[in-house]
DNA sequence: CATAGTTAATCAATCGATTGATTCGCAGTT
DNA sequence: AACTGCGAATCAATCGATTGATTAACTATG
């Protein structure tokens, strides 16, 4: 028996068991087309195993989809946790980190399609909607507010809030609506703006709003 | 003269033709649900016509979405147009009158679905996606840009559109993950955010960052 | 009569879900 | 070694339901 060569024909095919195939097909396909758009047919097919699976290993669709936003936020979680304050640090140097680390978050992403399901089920909140907040939104919101009570102190706890809003907004602009952008202005335009230019200035935007920066008008043609 | 045909299209009234309630039944239900999400069948049920009138008016599915956004657009300018800005009027305080203005816009239509709709087609740019940008998106988005070139001469192009971008992006946030705030924090902290009140706090936030107001900090308690 | 509009009925296709049979690897028994 | 039993895993095949689309017959108005 030419088991060896046998292994290693098999071995070319995709090595990990089914239902990791049947997971990452799934967020592929589910971040394109969303949860109707999107047939379990078309995902077994594209995973490379049979139909029956899905029901074996998820019990349904839903179970399915669920596993699959579970999936894109650890992989959207792979550059490494939140990183850690010292207390010592000045919280306004905190804030400018935090927003550094929300905007290489959002566009660092090896795998885009993680992402982009867990915006598809942040505009559109499914069952699987807390797995995304809990895990992924919420300690991100906290920090911030943290860091916000620190900075301002004695401010109500709405005006806090809707600062915080303020920042979160400008961050998710980018990763929501580009390609909306792209269509209002010149593509090349909205391209040009990379990672680090679009964080230097949601920093500088919003430092300046809370006096803790020079305003944005200083600094054009003298 | 769309405020008569309005008032009574959206009246639960019936006596409009059956192509014109089967556009306000579609916008209700894409809205709630998505293209893939909706079905033909629950659309004509709910306008109350036959199944086969959504080809006999709009040839396939996909007509009767488009013409459902098209609508959505209409409601939601039901508004009046953008308010003209005298020339003479400050620069600054067209921007204080924008950002108002924009603000009421998303949150005031009496139709909550149409600007879901329209939301729910800018998140994800379908065949319909051109009409929003082209009608509704793409004139505030230029007469934003305008004031910004008035009240920040000298500016590189790039700079104006980030800061538009921070502009908008606070002012859609409220409209677009609200359902999410409210998983993030506590419901009732977030519904007591009013429309005054986020729109002075954007106004607030976004002339200080551009040093026209004072920075949040100021106001706290003293 | 002719046209516009409406209707019930049905088309083929696809959907999610499910079945029963089959294969495979591995422990336990003889 | 050979056989057996068992559970995990995979398979082709098909279920009933629903989808979007279409037809032909019908009604009403001018």
């Amino acid at each position: 028996m030419p088991s060896d060569v046998l292994a290693e024909l098999i071995s070319d095919k995709q090595p990990p068991d089914a239902k990791q195939r049947l997971v990452v097909a799934a967020e592929g396909i589910f971040a394109e087309k969303g949860f109707d758009g999107a047939s379990i047919r078309e995902i077994s097919t594209e995973a490379g195993v049979n139909l029956a699976s899905i029901k074996y290993y998820f019990g349904d669709k839903e179970g399915l989809y669920i596993e699959a936003v579970k999936f894109a936020h650890v992989c959207s979680s792979e550059g490494g946790p939140l990183p850690e304050f010292p207390a010592s640090m000045e919280p306004i140097d905190k804030l400018r980190l935090f927003i550094r680390g929300m905007v290489a978050r959002m566009h660092g992403p090896a795998r885009p399609s993680a992402m982009q399901l867990m915006m598809r089920e942040m505009a559109h909140p499914g069952k699987a909607a807390h797995v995304v907040v809990q895990e992924f939104i919420q300690p991100m919101a906290f920090r911030l507010r943290a860091i916000l009570r620190e900075l301002l102190p004695g401010h109500p706890e709405s005006k806090l809030l809707m600062i915080g809003f303020s920042i979160i907004g400008q961050v998710l602009y980018y990763r929501q609506n580009r390609p909306i952008s792209e269509l209002i202005f010149d593509k090349a335009q909205v391209d040009e703006l990379g990672e680090t230019m679009v964080a230097d200035h949601i920093v500088r935007f919003s430092l300046a709003a809370l006096g803790h920066a020079e305003p944005i008008t200083t600094g054009g043609t003298p």
